[in-house]
DNA sequence: TGTACATCAGTGAACGCGCGTTCACTGATGTAC
DNA sequence: TGTACATCAGTGAACGCGCGTTCACTGATGTAC
């Protein structure tokens, strides 16, 4: 067993990642220590050579968890890409693939009802994240109609968070789909042009 | 201390109550049952004469939960009401009051991230509750335009859902504002009278 | 290049604590006579 | 109406368990000479 650096640095990004993914999967409280130690193939005391305490973690892995959910995946890709359209952030976020695999998905979607009682530290990336996307959102609808691109970024992330999460919430596949399509087809044809009042 | 029938009852449906609203406040977990008991003024072992388990209470406290939250709050006051009109469910659901009193709040909004997790009764309850109000707000849009009402049900119902949740997640209160601002005048300005495709 | 030592990531047992659950007990009530 | 007894809602201590955290230890590596 070595301990250069970059291997530490190695280890606690594996630990972030597997952090980041199981918060967005079981909710902030949903994973012990020794659970996410055993995972990362180490014993639960190394835990402490990483991270100063449970909340610690927290705090970095909903930074990451934020950064590198849904729809950002393409920036992994390499490419340094525009502004995405209007349609496809739409259309990424409420596909069936990004409703069912909750470990990779959006983390402002996934850690919504938890945000409001996570510690001060996660709340502040957690609001910075939505503000965010607020904005991406609103460049994306501005080059289609700039009225109100601001308001009506809000509404689309608010639909798109709250299809998307009753999609996932529902026991019945049929009616968690027409949600998604009912959603999509929404802000895909009618919402984007609306012109304001 | 006494023990008819009555009693138990009224102790039993004290302890269901105070159980939904705490489920709503700090989720499905966020409950223990010594604290649950101690808040209705009893001591932990006595839980077991009204539940079998922790389960069966979380299903009985969201059956409960699901049935008196929020928008159906009118019903209490014994008036037997007619459907209520689109732009009171709106605007009664992105209201600052209900953003803010999570414990009386709606509970599919409330559980929306704890739903994917639960039991299965509990995500059976939940889903039920979900169709119906999305039933309950078509028809409320029916009797503005019955273009699509389900479709635009499901997509207002999202929209709220999300809203009020981002409301709640960010710690910023002119955000917060903001986002109950923009969803509720968005349904009920342009939303409701929007024709489909 | 080879040897001696310091470093420190990772180990794994142990800690106190709160959890859900069990259980022997209490004592006010409803019922039988 | 008055007394004896059975019932059972509620008590509170105890259970095993998993949690977050601590700690003495290990042993492979980087560094000094």
């Amino acid at each position: 067993m070595g301990h250069s650096q970059a291997e530490k640095a190695k280890t606690h990004d594996r630990i972030i990642e597997i952090a980041a993914k199981r918060f967005r999967e079981a909710g902030l409280d949903g994973l012990s220590i020794a659970d996410l130690m055993k995972e990362a193939g180490l014993t639960q005391g190394g835990f402490y050579k990483h991270f100063e305490s449970r909340d610690d973690l927290v705090t970095q892995a909903v930074a990451v968890a934020l950064k590198s959910g849904a729809s950002r995946s393409r920036r992994s890709s390499g490419l340094v890409t525009k502004t995405p359209a209007f349609g496809e952030i739409v259309d990424a976020y409420l596909d069936p693939h990004h409703r069912d695999s909750r470990g990779d998905a959006c983390a402002v979607g996934a850690l919504l009802t938890d945000a409001p009682r996570a510690t001060k530290d996660a709340r502040a990336l957690y609001t910075a994240q939505v503000e965010k996307n607020i904005r991406a959102i609103g460049r994306a609808l501005s080059e289609v109609n700039p009225d109100d691109a601001r308001a009506k970024a809000i509404v689309a992330f608010s639909a798109m968070i709250g299809g998307v999460g009753l999609a996932r919430a529902v026991n019945n596949k049929k009616l968690s789909d027409e949600i998604l399509i009912a959603v999509r087809k929404f802000l895909n044809e009618d919402f984007a042009t609306l012109s304001g009042d």
